[in-house]
DNA sequence: ACAAGAAGTGAAGTACAATTCATTCCTTGA
DNA sequence: TCAAGGAATGAATTGTACTTCACTTCTTGT
């Protein structure tokens, strides 16, 4: 025998996955799924198309991997928000002001995770990453009802509701390209008020139910 | 000379186009853009592949005129809505409802034409599209903020927040997929609630702004 | 230093879908 | 009925990108 992975290969090889995501969500940010292709990270990464597949069984897994990665991370910080202290109210404000913040580092890498299609396999991974998005926001919300804070309400739609309201505000006509900061800070808070509003108890019911 | 085209067959050739455009148009309400190849178009409709091509330029032409066709219709029912009477709270109800119920017929249209990416040909004109779809909504704001309906909000934001909102939750994960009447009919409700609490004033206006 | 075997390469292979075009089929006016 | 020319066809072409694989380079243990 005259070969056995040394530690320091290990280490390599790794090294080596990690560049492949890291240039993956490089690409995935700037342009989307789309300018994504495999020779494309290859050559993000600084290596032959070939290699990818030394460590990814195709495009789509590893699409996928770096979208629960990315994914996995906000989730982190969205539950820590939702089971932090404070009223619903504020809570949900932070953790919608905590995403789009964030978001708003790379829209289109936020935008490839919640709506780009891709293929059914990817798609099947971004509805498990939306429920999840979801059932954040949805926890507060039955807190916050349950509390009295809001009035009562589908909360599978109202969560849908507010990831969508800030996921088309962020990467929507609308959003900006490499705004200024004021003007992000004011788009931030502008959904965020938006989604409070949403799920808050209007001043006056008016007779529509 | 020997041909000319007669009325008969003018009729003829623009019935075909209709039919192309017909066929188009289900294939994409029933499985999006990318199941709606020239190929399968051709088949849909009854005639060659190559004919496709004798009425429409590329397959991104024939998208954007579907696409432009079906929310032209839409546009022309929720300007109705907007310039209508009733208060602006009213409006807007009436508006998202006429959008998610008609929206239900065929969710994938409604998804492809606002949410699923293309060429950016087909990018391009959605864009149009949404921000058509987005003005008929700031309009219903800009009244209901001047007669004090609603509270000062940034209205393109709240206009996209909007959009974004009832399309994730008609085409999301959560959104049903051929589900009992009564529960569109709970579903078209909150949606519209959620909106209109959205930009209305809340209760106790929070430190937060 | 050497050979065994893994890591890495990138051009060729494949797959899929848009588009073209040589050919055939129809319509029209005489 | 006929021929001129447009309409229609669909197989072949083209373009694009994922995936494979025969080959090269590098690592490791002796």
């Amino acid at each position: 025998m005259a070969y056995r992975r040394s530690a320091l290969m290990e280490e390599r090889l790794a090294s080596n996955r990690e560049r492949i995501l890291a240039a993956a969500r490089r690409l995935i940010a700037e342009g989307g799924y789309r300018e994504a292709q495999i020779a494309a990270v290859a050559a993000e990464a600084g290596m032959s198309t070939g290699m990818i597949y030394r460590y990814f069984r195709s495009k789509a897994d590893l699409f996928i991997e770096v979208m629960t990665a990315a994914i996995a991370r906000e989730l982190e910080l969205l539950n820590e928000i939702a089971e932090g202290p404070g009223t619903a109210k504020a809570r949900l404000y932070a953790a919608v002001e905590s995403f789009t913040r964030r978001a708003l580092t790379g829209p289109n890498l936020a935008y490839a995770f919640i709506a780009e299609p891709a293929e059914p396999e990817v798609d099947i991974a971004r509805i498990r990453v939306r429920q999840q998005l979801g059932n954040v926001f949805k926890a507060i919300l039955k807190e916050g009802i349950t509390g009295g804070e809001f009035p009562a309400q589908d909360m599978d739609a109202s969560a849908a509701c507010i990831v969508g309201a800030y996921t088309e505000a962020l990467v929507g006509p609308i959003a900006p390209k490499g705004q200024r900061v004021k003007d992000q800070e004011r788009l931030i808070q502008s959904i965020c008020d938006f989604c409070v509003r949403a799920v808050s108890q209007p001043i006056n019911p008016s007779g529509k139910r």
